[in-house]
DNA sequence: CTGAAAGCGCTTACAG
DNA sequence: CTGAAAGCGCTTACAG
């Protein structure tokens, strides 16, 4: 490791000033290109690397934004927060910015324990990814950093939300389901749980209102699979069953399929699913889910540039983004002659 | 946001020298209590958050650690390495460390870059996890802080390595399964990709060596299940079948479950099988796996361990730590009557 | 184009 | 116990 080179053991070496030193390897105006390529090579040569925590220190930026993902959401098997976090972090590092990882701890949540990044100074500014309660998203928004939320939006339009615009394209899948002939079409889901859930569920209703179809009688196939919190827990299928049931997203659409096909249904020949998310490229027993894709590119692309923006003073707009779905079409589907 | 509050501005507060407010905050000698216990409390009252850039700047520590992950390991479905950043993640903390995470894409690795957050002396030391290209592991072994790879190894015993130990866990599987009496027992994995596959693979050949079970009659119920690189590629069932398989994870294991599944054959019924990990919570149709519990904390731990003592120069032994696995016997395996 | 000076917020010797 | 001084490595005005 060894003694760090410094701007000012570059200057010495060319005789010229750190001032000039910073501003060649800054790209900045103010020295002649001959200077400033050997300036360039010579710290090449030396192995200078930057030191961050003095630009830090004098800029007051850290260039650091910390990722807060609620422990609950990515226990075993669940890794569609993780394929998020992973591309935020991506898109930080087109920023020149790195990603700080935190956990929120079950207990932490509760006690609405603001994160240590905060206080450590650690941070410009901070992602939420997943819903998280009442209590910790008050602590949260008030931080002396901007915040960005994403994958779900409170009653709260003086923050920034990215989400995915779960309603319509619920709304769509339903709608093609209905297209395909169903009628009879039960839906998957604790719509108690989170926001995202919660309108996938109103745009499953918004489809069969529409078509005129009994949201009583459909209610006879509603299937809960998890608690309040989001936690999945194992259901049972209803008693009687519809042609078709939405699911409020993949990982829930498959336990369902392996559930019918235990009791002996096939899958979409006797009864129809669809999921939503489509992060999961694998299909079982050659079913390929008809599904919802999230945009994820896009999601973590807005969240940074807001975050960016915020970071940097620059005027945004306050509120709720929806990133919108495309609709993935497969074989879960079977079009029903009437 | 407002201006942030300095040391300086609670001694002006106090009456104090900055130095005064410095050693009491940091819980340093020097202070009387009634003075410490004031300058707490008027730290607490003004807002007063810790400046890191400038103790960075000082001390030429970062208090970051970069957690770097081969792309291919956390596609989609993998969560394995996702499960152990958390808790190296965790680890850190304990530490008053943070985790800065760099995915390393394959371009990145096939080309041997060095991560950004080295240049940018983002950090204080490196935790590799997965197994990386061989020119890749040299550069990265050069890079001027400490790096500590886990859940692989190389022939470098200038390295520091911590692993799991694949291999006694594997041949007390395998010597599991034998105490039960199967003789004719297939491996699945290509132990061509990574160590711990390989060593795993040896284990279960230890055990049918010690007990006189012929290995070429074995291996025709070896199958290949992935790529060279690590990448799961769809694999067919061998054309006999053994009356036990031993699988080299426990993905797999789940994935040849169902394969025998559709064709009819029941675990345990009519075929035993164990996997590797037991990072995974669910059961499928009501078989749990017998498997090898890598113990994640204890290898984060450790992890974690060496990297502070070498940040901090002790002394460190290097070379290779291998944590040992907790055998999980559960119904995926049948007692034969012989 | 070039550079001397000041300062970001803290901590480590050192002196009283 | 208490504090004045120096310095970590950089950048931003400012002057030449």
């Amino acid at each position: 490791m060894g003694k760090a080179v410094t701007m000012s053991d570059i200057a010495k070496k060319l005789n010229v000033s750190t001032v000039t030193v910073s501003k060649a390897l800054a790209d900045k105006e103010g020295v002649s290109d001959e200077i400033r390529a050997k300036i360039k090579q010579v710290a090449n040569e030396m192995g200078y690397r930057y030191n961050v925590a003095a630009k830090s220190l004098r800029g007051g930026l850290t260039y650091n934004v910390g990722i807060i993902i609620p422990e609950r959401f990515i226990e075993v098997g669940m890794s569609f927060y993780w394929q998020l976090y992973k591309k935020v972090a991506d898109e930080l590092k087109e920023q020149n910015y790195y990603a700080v990882f935190e956990i929120l701890k079950f207990s932490d949540e509760e006690n609405a324990v603001v994160p240590k990044m905060i206080y450590d100074n650690k941070v410009d500014g901070i992602i939420v990814i997943g819903q998280v309660v009442m209590e910790y998203f008050e602590t949260i928004k008030s931080v002396p950093v901007p915040v960005v939320f994403m994958d779900f939006y409170e009653k709260d339009n003086t923050q920034d939300f990215v989400i995915t615009d779960n309603f319509h394209s619920m709304y769509m899948l339903t709608s093609h389901l209905i297209e395909m002939g169903h009628r009879d079409i039960g839906f998957v889901g604790n719509f108690k749980s989170t926001s995202s859930i919660q309108d996938r569920y109103l745009g499953y209703m918004k489809a069969l209102i529409e078509n005129d179809i009994d949201l009583n009688r459909c209610s006879q196939w509603y299937i809960n699979d998890r608690d309040k919190e989001g936690v999945y827990k194992d259901f049972e299928l209803t008693e009687t069953l519809p042609t078709a049931f939405v699911c409020n997203c993949d990982n829930v659409a498959y336990d369902l399929m392996n559930k019918l096909q235990e009791r002996g249904y096939r899958v979409p020949e006797d009864i129809s699913v669809v999921g939503f998310d489509n992060y999961k490229l694998s299909s079982k027993n050659g079913v390929a889910l008809t599904t919802a894709e999230v945009d994820m590119n896009t999601m973590a692309q807005t969240a940074v540039d807001i975050l960016m923006k915020k970071i940097n003073k620059d005027e945004v707009k306050k509120g709720i983004r929806q990133i919108s779905c495309k609709i993935i079409l497969n074989n879960s589907v079977k079009k029903l002659h009437s």
